[in-house]
RNA sequence: GCCCCCAUCGUCUAGAGGCCCAGGACGCAACCCUUUCAAGGUUAAGACCGGAGUUCGAAUCUCCGUGGGGGCACCA
């Protein structure tokens, strides 16, 4: 049905008002899906046409984490491009230009009204349970006067002149056609007094300029959808392709996601936002694979990565209906996506959070320690809780933790002790060559494996649960292993 | 209140009139494997929102309810 051999021209288009989140990236990775797939262009521009809600380093946060995610962009604010400038804000005489071009046409007027009147006329409107809308004040206005008062210097805005009879009728490729009755539609403003465009002005203007083939964006615009295809038809340009992506609901999956179940995730070692992702050590293998199927199926093998992706990529399975945030499959996917990394790309991902968690990390060390955990990480930062005693001179086990299941403390200091006389006698321990003595000794005393190995783990790696133990103490070394076993039979003495 | 969108297991979804007493994935439960924890393997439970149509036949089409979501700014 769609098209995929001319090349789309697809973009990002988001405001740095606050930090990159996961709507606004998997936006983008549908953009990017579409462009790779067709082999066209995709494009990052920076809608900050609203000064008073920029956020110093949001711009930079959506840079970042659209390169950390592997979304690169052909052409944006920092790459430069054919069609730049990228950022809004420096292409604010286009706008004023294009303002007065929908004004001299007659499908645009300028508006002298002041925000307070505004106000009281939408709470007049409220009062009477009617619909928020413009009164259309300044519609009435003859062309003339109009002039007249911009000449004596009075503040105004410009609002487009919405059709007021009919019906208008806007395509979108997931939801069909979608018609709204004009008289429901509001003139609404597309050039603020500050001499800035209002998104409508300025998305339109800039896909047109930017040769925009296709817009995917966040269902929160069907409702001025019908705006911007007025203001484009009025221009007498061509529209873009529509998709209307639906919207992640918050876990419940009643409603979206709000500042408290943001803060209630991160508690939790999630959030919405990829940089805290990123922090988290979720990898973008994971993350990627998670958000693009929330709103898009796959029938069967839904394990993809991003190639995977481009190929299987597809207008027609992309879902309308609000999906809600599951963050348990998120887990899935990161660890699945962990185990097909190769031991030398997982080292190398690990090594920040051992060093953040305070391990002094040797590259050879590591090498050996990660394929005994790949496989039990769900994150990256998983690997300090299965690692970190590598990294250490000593371990502190608790006490109690020494004392094997069905035993007492004498008993077990006897059982390490027996340990310590088998592992010591070794001319090299090591796996092969520790295993079978130990499995011997775990018959003579009538024990299960499960009682003699805890008691040795819990000595050696100071924990309960951790990497298989002999793979562990040959990594770990036969000093230190027999140091620590000595510490824990000191330990147990003075328990019995 | 008004406008718009949406509706299959708890969640994400496959399904485009007969291939469906509805398939997959996550989660959950059981079992196997096992030195812990995982990973892996096998099995189980679990859904077409309701009602009218259309049709020989509907999860799939139509209408009406109901439910959910989004929007109604000199924000995007």
């Amino acid at each position: 049905m769609t098209d995929y051999t001319q090349p789309a021209r697809a973009r990002m288009a988001p405001s740095p008002t606050g930090h990159f989140h996961l709507g606004g990236a998997r936006t983008a990775l549908f953009n990017y899906l579409l462009a790779c797939k067709t082999g066209g262009k995709f494009i990052l521009r920076l809608e900050d046409t609203d000064l008073k809600r920029t956020v110093p380093g949001a711009e930079q946060e959506i840079m970042d984490s659209l390169h950390w995610l592997g979304l690169n962009y052909d052409e944006g604010p920092d790459v430069g491009g054919p069609y730049g400038p990228y950022r809004q804000t420096e292409r604010r005489d286009i706008y004023a230009q294009h303002a007065k071009m929908l004004v001299d046409s007659g499908h645009a007027y300028p508006c002298f009204c002041t925000p307070d009147r505004l106000e009281k006329v939408r709470q007049e409107q409220q009062k009477r349970k009617e619909t928020t809308h413009y009164d259309g004040t300044c519609r009435k206005l003859s062309p003339d006067e109009a002039a007249r008062r911009i000449a004596n210097g009075e503040k105004h805005i410009i609002r487009f002149k919405m059709p007021q009879e009919g019906a208008t009728t806007a395509h979108d490729l997931l939801r069909g056609n979608i018609v709204i009755e004009n008289k429901n539609l509001d003139d609404s403003v597309i050039l603020k007094t500050d001499g800035l465009p209002t998104y409508h002005l300025a998305a339109m203007v800039d896909d047109h300029l930017m040769k925009i083939t296709h817009v995917f964006r966040g269902s929160e615009w069907l409702g001025t959808f019908p705006l911007h295809v007025n203001i484009l038809r009025a221009f007498g340009w061509d529209e873009p392709k529509w998709v209307h992506l639906s919207v992640f609901l918050k876990p419940s999956g009643k409603g979206k996601m709000s500042k408290r179940e943001t803060a209630d995730a991160i508690k939790d070692g999630y959030s919405i936002f990829i940089k805290d992702m990123q922090d988290l050590g979720f990898i973008p293998e994971g993350l990627l694979n998670w958000m693009a199927l929330m709103g898009w199926g796959i029938a069967e093998g839904d394990v993809l990565t991003l190639d995977d992706m481009i190929e299987k990529f597809s207008l027609e399975h992309l879902n309308p209906a609000p999906a809600a945030i599951n963050f348990a499959k998120l887990d899935h996917f990161n660890g699945t996506h962990i185990r097909l990394l190769s031991t030398e790309d997982l080292a190398a991902r690990i090594k920040p959070f051992l060093t953040k968690a305070g391990c002094n990390v040797d590259d050879a060390l590591l090498l050996r320690i990660t394929p005994l955990i790949r496989e039990r990480l769900v994150t990256l930062d998983d690997s300090i809780g299965f690692a970190g005693f590598f990294f250490k001179e000593t371990v502190e086990p608790n006490p109690a933790e020494l004392i094997a299941k069905g035993l007492d403390a004498k008993q077990s200091a006897d059982v390490a002790r027996k340990s310590y006389e088998i592992l010591a006698a070794l001319p090299n321990l090591n796996h092969a060559s520790a295993e079978p003595p130990m499995r011997e000794l775990v018959e003579k005393l009538a024990l299960n494996p499960n009682q003699v190995f805890g008691i040795i783990r819990v000595a050696v790696t100071g924990q309960k649960i951790s990497p298989p133990l002999f793979e562990s103490m040959e990594i770990v070394g036969q000093a230190k292993v027999l140091e620590r076993l000595k510490k824990a039979i000191e330990t147990l003495d003075k328990l019995a």
